[in-house]
DNA sequence: GTAAACCTGGCA
DNA sequence: TGCCAGGTTTAC
């Protein structure tokens, strides 16, 4: 499910109704996620305030008064939720973590597959972000020529480097097949075969296409819900993702659907090249 | 590089 | 019943 713009509407959604408040409890329900839930998770962030929200590439970070860095990782199914006071009660299947705060209301991870995440981070180990790259909407450290330096030191698709959290972090299948479509780039070419100018052009389409949805406030395709249960719409203004045999927007060809490193590609072949 | 792995649920 | 899914890591 969510890829960045995801991941930042569930922090502005979140943001109103957590940040100020004082964590009461967690009920850890499930703690083997892709890696286990750490251990004193619910000693270390009980009786402790949420000063901020943050996000970094797909990661949601909850910030609390004592500098300690609370992350989610929503993996492909992951929900977190908050739920009036009132509402706190039912306890659904796949809740992990149930988080009590001190208005009564709760915080909920709920991720069926179990590909989420749930860390900490105070500062004295190597970050999760270490090797990130730049993210996406940054001017400064995500341009055309940027991307193109990578072009000397890799083979790879251009469809598989967009994807890579290394080298640009929060893209994931559905935009990066939107982004190429927008630049006019097959998902198989080859970067070093993309000309300085194409780079550009995917440049400046990640920055359309990333705002685009976070306007829209994401895509739920299946079952994507934000911080307080609602369904983003860019699902709805999807060019290509998921559109095989449909007519391309800007030249009526039918979307073509190929695999392209394991993963569902979406293209247009009169306007991507 | 490429495939398989981790999981569950939904759909044809 | 089999295949597919927004992600990431690990093993040939």
């Amino acid at each position: 499910m969510p890829e960045l713009p995801e991941v930042e509407t569930i922090r502005r959604s979140l943001e109103p109704v957590v940040v100020g408040r004082t964590v009461c409890s967690v009920d850890v329900r499930c703690a083997s996620l892709r890696k286990p839930v750490p251990p004193g998770l619910a000693q270390r962030v009980t009786g402790r305030r949420i000063a901020a929200t943050g996000r970094r590439a797909k990661y949601l970070l909850i910030e609390m008064d004592d500098g300690l860095m609370w992350i989610f990782h929503m993996g492909m199914s992951g929900r977190l939720q908050h739920f009036p006071a009132a509402a706190g009660e039912a306890r659904a299947k796949h809740d992990h973590l149930v988080v009590l705060l001190d208005d009564d209301s709760t915080l909920v991870f709920n991720d069926p597959r179990r590909f989420g995440l749930v860390l900490l981070e105070d500062g004295t180990t190597k970050s999760v972000f270490a090797d990130y790259g730049p993210e996406p909407l940054d001017r400064a450290g995500f341009h055309g020529d940027y991307l193109a330096g990578f072009r000397s030191r890799t083979n790879r698709t251009i469809k598989d480097v967009l994807m890579d959290q290394r080298i640009v972090a929060g893209l994931g299948n559905i935009y990066v097949n939107e982004i190429l479509f927008l630049a006019g780039v097959r998902p198989r070419r080859r970067l070093r075969r993309v000309t300085g100018a194409e780079c550009e052009r995917i440049v400046d389409a990640t920055r359309t296409i990333i705002e685009e949805a976070i306007e829209h406030r994401g895509s739920s395709v299946s079952d994507f819900l934000d911080g307080i249960g609602r369904r983003g719409g860019y699902q709805w203004r999807h060019r290509v993702y998921g559109r095989e045999g449909e007519p391309c927007p800007n030249c009526g060809a039918s979307i073509r659907a190929i695999v392209v490193g394991q993963r569902s590609s979406f293209y247009c072949s009169g306007c991507q090249r």
